[in-house]
RNA sequence: GGUCCGGUGGCCGAUUGGUUAGGCACGGGACUGCAAAUCCCCCAAGGGCGGUUCGAUUCCGCCCCGGACCUCCA
C-alpha cells in the first residue's frame, strides 16, 4: 500500500518514504500530567494510534514514542495548589490518562519516556548548543540563540522579523534577544532541580522532546506529530534545537498536525475554561469510548472539529447498526482478496478516516444484504469488484479494517444488551414467543409494550426474538 | 496587525476540471401479524464577484465570513 501525508513543513503531500524502510520511526508529543485529560487532549492520541496501526499494517517494524512530560511549571503550581508532592501528582495523572486512554481503545506507544528520565540528555544537549554557538548561559539560564539558526521560522512558515514583532511577553533582561527561548532555568529549593554546569534547575519545555527523541528514535526520523497548536513555538524550537545539536538538515521527515476540537464553535481551552473533562464524558456510559473515537475519525485530522452533543448521538447510533450487524449469527468467514485493502486505502492518502468509514459502511452493507437480503446494487456502483460474499465474509472484512481504525471492539452482545440481569427479559420473550405461536398478537404486543417502558427493543427473526436497549 | 487553514445540501462530512461520495434527519416503498432490523427509491450543495477553460464545487485573483497560531495549550 503507497503512502502519502501531509507534511507541515512543506506544506504538501508527499510520498512516504521511511528513512530505513526495516524500522519505521514516529514520535508524537504525549501529555504534561498536571490534570486530567480533556477532549481535545484525545484527538492526537486517537490520530496517531491509527497512523500506529495503519503503518504497523505496512511495515515490519515500527516504533511509535510518546511522551510524558512530568516536570513542569503547571505540575508544581498544582502540588502546591492540592498539597500533594509533584511525583503523587505525576504519578495519578499519568496512571489516569493511561486508563482514559484505553478506554477509547488506544494501544500503548512502543515507548514512554519521561522527560525527569532524560534530564542527562538534556544538559548534553545544552551543551553541545553552548558550545557550537547556538545557545549561552546567562544568570542560570541556558538559552537558545534564534539568531543563530538561519532556518528558525521554517516549519511554522514565519520569519523571525515577525517573530520579534509578535513577542508579546515581557522580555527577560538577560535575553540576548526576544525570541531567544529557555532551554534550562534555574531552580530555587522549593522547585524540582537537577545539578547543572549552571547550577541547580529544571529543564525547559522543548528541550525534553528534543532529548527523547534523540534518545529512542536518533538524530533524524520518520515522522513527528501533535496538535496543531504545538507548531509553534513547540516544534519549532524542537527542531531548532535537534538541528544544531546534531548539526542535521532536518529532525523528523514529515510533520504531521492534527487540528483542534472545539466545544460549540469554540477552542476547548485551560484559559477559556470550556473544556470537557474526557473522564466525566466517559461517565455517562460504557458506549461513550468508542463513541467518541469514532466521532473523532468521522473528521479528516486537518480539519478542525466542532464536539456536539449531536455529533456524539450519531456516531453511538453508527455503531449501533455495525453491532446489529455483528450479533446477527452468520458462519465464519474470510474476507475476499481485496475487501480490507480497499477499505484501507484511503488511510494511505493522508489518513482520510472519513472515506474509509464510508467503505466500511458498505461492507456492512454487504454483509446485511447477504445475511438479511436486499439488493447491493448501489454498493457495488462503488465497489472494485460486484462482491457478493456469502454470509460472515463482508463480516470478517469489517472487523479486520475496523481493528486498524480500532474500532468494533466491543462483543456485539454487550454493546446492544449492556450488563446486569438479563433472566427476565428472556423470560418475558419466551412467554411472548408463546403468544405469537398461537396468535395471541393482543398478548405479544402488550409484552413488547411492557418491555418497551423499560428501554427494551425486540427484533423478531426467523422463529426467534434478539434485544436490544435502547 | 502578521502568518496559516478553511467556507460543500436541514445537519455532519469526503472525492473530483465534465460522470452517485457517504452518513444522519425528512418523505415514499419492499419485508413484517404489527414492529424492529434490513434493503431500495427520493430529497437537497458547493460564501460573493471576476478570470482561465468547450466546461469550475474543483485552478487563479479580489472581497466577505469563520477558525488556528503569534512564546500556558493536543
Amino acid at each position: 500500500m503507497q503512502l502519502s501525508f501531509h507534511n507541515s513543513l512543506t506544506r504538501t503531500r508527499e510520498p512516504f518514504r521511511p528513512i530505513d524502510p526495516a524500522h519505521v520511526r514516529m514520535y508524537v508529543c504525549g501529555p504534561t500530567v498536571y490534570d486530567l485529560a480533556h477532549l481535545g487532549n484525545a484527538r492526537p492520541v486517537v490520530v496517531f494510534d491509527v497512523l500506529a496501526r495503519l503503518l504497523r499494517r505496512v511495515f515490519p517494524h515500527v516504533t511509535y514514542a510518546r511522551n510524558i512530560t512530568d516536570v513542569d511549571d503547571k505540575i508544581n503550581a498544582r502540588a502546591r495548589e492540592s498539597g500533594k508532592t509533584i511525583a503523587e501528582v505525576t504519578a495519578q495523572t499519568a496512571a489516569d490518562f493511561h486508563a482514559d486512554m484505553a478506554a477509547l481503545n488506544n494501544l500503548p506507544p512502543d515507548i514512554e519516556p519521561r522527560a525527569t528520565d532524560h534530564i542527562p540528555q538534556m544538559i548534553v544537549l545544552c551543551k553541545k548548543l553552548i558550545a557550537s554557538g547556538h545557545a549561552y548561559a546567562a544568570e542560570g539560564h541556558v538559552l537558545f540563540a534564534v539568531a543563530s539558526f538561519a532556518d528558525y521560522g521554517r516549519l511554522s512558515g514565519r520569519n523571525q522579523d515577525e517573530l520579534l514583532a509578535g513577542a508579546r511577553i515581557d522580555v527577560a533582561p538577560y535575553k540576548r534577544a526576544p525570541g531567544d527561548f529557555v532551554l534550562w532555568k534555574p531552580s530555587d529549593a522549593t522547585l524540582p532541580g537537577w545539578e547543572s554546569p549552571w547550577g541547580r534547575g529544571r529543564p525547559g519545555w522543548h528541550i525534553e522532546c528534543s532529548a527523547m527523541a534523540w534518545e529512542h528514535l536518533g538524530e533524524t526520523f520518520d515522522i513527528h506529530g501533535g496538535g496543531a497548536d504545538l507548531l509553534f513555538p513547540h516544534h519549532e524550537n524542537e527542531v531548532a534545537q535537534s538541528r544544531c545539536a546534531h548539526g542535521t538538515a532536518g529532525m523528523a521527515s514529515i510533520w504531521m498536525h492534527n487540528g483542534m476540537l472545539t466545544v460549540d464553535g469554540e477552542k476547548m481551552s485551560k484559559s477559556l475554561g470550556n473544556f470537557f473533562i474526557l473522564r466525566d464524558v466517559l461517565a455517562r456510559g460504557p458506549w461513550v469510548g468508542e463513541a467518541f473515537r469514532l466521532l473523532l475519525l468521522r473528521t479528516h485530522y486537518r480539519s478542525a472539529l466542532d464536539y456536539t452533543e449531536t455529533a456524539l448521538a450519531e456516531a453511538r447510533a453508527e455503531l449501533d447498526d455495525f453491532y446489529a450487524m455483528l450479533a446477527r449469527p452468520a458462519p465464519e468467514g474470510e474476507a475476499l482478496p481485496g475487501m480490507v485493502d480497499w477499505v484501507l486505502e484511503p488511510l494511505g492518502d493522508d489518513l482520510n478516516t472519513p472515506l474509509a468509514l464510508a467503505r466500511l459502511r458498505d461492507l456492512r452493507t454487504l454483509e446485511n444484504v447477504a445475511n438479511v437480503g436486499g439488493s447491493a446494487a448501489a454498493v457495488h456502483a462503488r465497489t472494485p469488484a460486484p462482491w457478493s460474499p456469502a454470509p460472515g465474509v463482508a463480516r470478517a472484512a469489517v472487523l479486520e479494517a475496523a481493528a486498524v481504525l480500532g474500532l468494533l471492539w466491543h462483543d456485539p452482545a454487550a454493546w446492544r444488551q449492556g450488563g446486569g440481569d438479563t433472566a427476565a427479559i428472556e423470560a418475558a420473550i419466551a412467554s411472548r414467543l408463546a403468544a405469537r405461536a398461537a396468535k395471541d398478537w393482543a398478548e405479544a404486543d402488550r409484552i413488547r409494550a411492557a418491555l418497551t417502558t423499560q428501554g427494551i427493543v425486540l427484533e423478531d427473526g426467523a422463529g426467534t426474538t434478539s434485544w436490544r436497549r435502547a
